[in-house]
DNA sequence: TTCAAATTGTTATATTATTACAAAAACAAG
DNA sequence: CTTGTTTTTGTAATAATATAACAATTTGAA
């Protein structure tokens, strides 16, 4: 899905933002938490907790509650979200504006592209209104192929 | 979501339509899967898969793979759906033409209302045509508030 | 009636996630 | 600084969700 690329400056970007986000809220960004958003980064799939956890263990003595409130913390401030079909965590490629973000995923290579505010987005927001629904998440993930994965096929 | 109504109706329509499939597709509706469909429609709501368990094993001796088995042959044939963000899982209410289908969920009531074949599929199918991307499975479940809930809140 | 396939029973275990409480670190107020 | 408070982290235990593996049974077809 994302090919080959300078998946290093994704990282950087990513925790660049981090640090302004936290830095902007007053949040702590702790060694932990940073070395938790930056395994999830480490590249573009959805990472089990676990997986995570693993990884975590040879520097911290890391335990499940550990990895868990890092992506809770992380969760809570856009860095990272859930793909609750997979149950596995991405980082989020654009923190600053996740609203009505949904997600592709190629269950070839397993990448997770995160998409915002299109024509989507506008379609729920008006077929909810509709039916009187006030809605506060939505969950919208699209499981497929991507085009690179279909042209190597 | 659903307020008063007639439910064993809602529970005789879904068996009926289950019966139907079944019969149609050459399937064994056994006593088992039909007690699992039964106890799914109980209401409007999502029901966790060891609820149903517990209930299945005042008459079964109900181990997990009990339950499971029955959901995903339920699930395979569209009588059910699961509710990813939710771990739980719902019946289906129109199983025949359950393509493109999402879910308004409501957090007062805790009931699930099924939505087919609107714009929104339609807007998910062209963003995601546009890139390139062959979609197979769509995940969309909108949390929020039902009307009802609202105006009694 | 016998064979093969599908379903169910059963035990065990894997995976995902949370609770509860103690220790430590960070921070703010005096 | 130092005291008290809040936040974060450590740790053990356990809860919640789901699957694997294999045996027994039932079903349906030849």
């Amino acid at each position: 899905m994302y090919g080959r690329h300078e998946h290093d400056s994704c990282i950087s970007d990513a925790m660049v933002a981090a640090d302004d986000i936290c830095k902007a809220r007053g949040l702590r960004f702790t060694e932990l938490r940073r070395h938790v958003l930056e395994l999830v980064w480490e590249n573009h799939g959805a990472v089990k907790a676990y997986d995570l956890l693993e990884k975590l263990d040879k520097d911290y003595s890391a335990k499940p509650p550990t990895v868990y409130r890092a992506l809770e913390f992380l969760q809570e401030n856009g860095l990272v979200h859930k793909i609750n079909s997979l149950n596995a965590y991405v980082g989020c490629s654009h923190p600053l504006k996740h609203t009505d973000c949904f997600f592709l995923i190629c269950s070839n290579c397993n990448e997770v592209q995160e998409c915002c505010g299109s024509d989507v987005a506008k379609a729920v927001r008006n077929m909810v209104a509709g039916q009187g629904f006030a809605h506060n998440q939505t969950t919208l993930e699209i499981e497929g192929v991507c085009q690179e994965c279909q042209l190597e096929g």
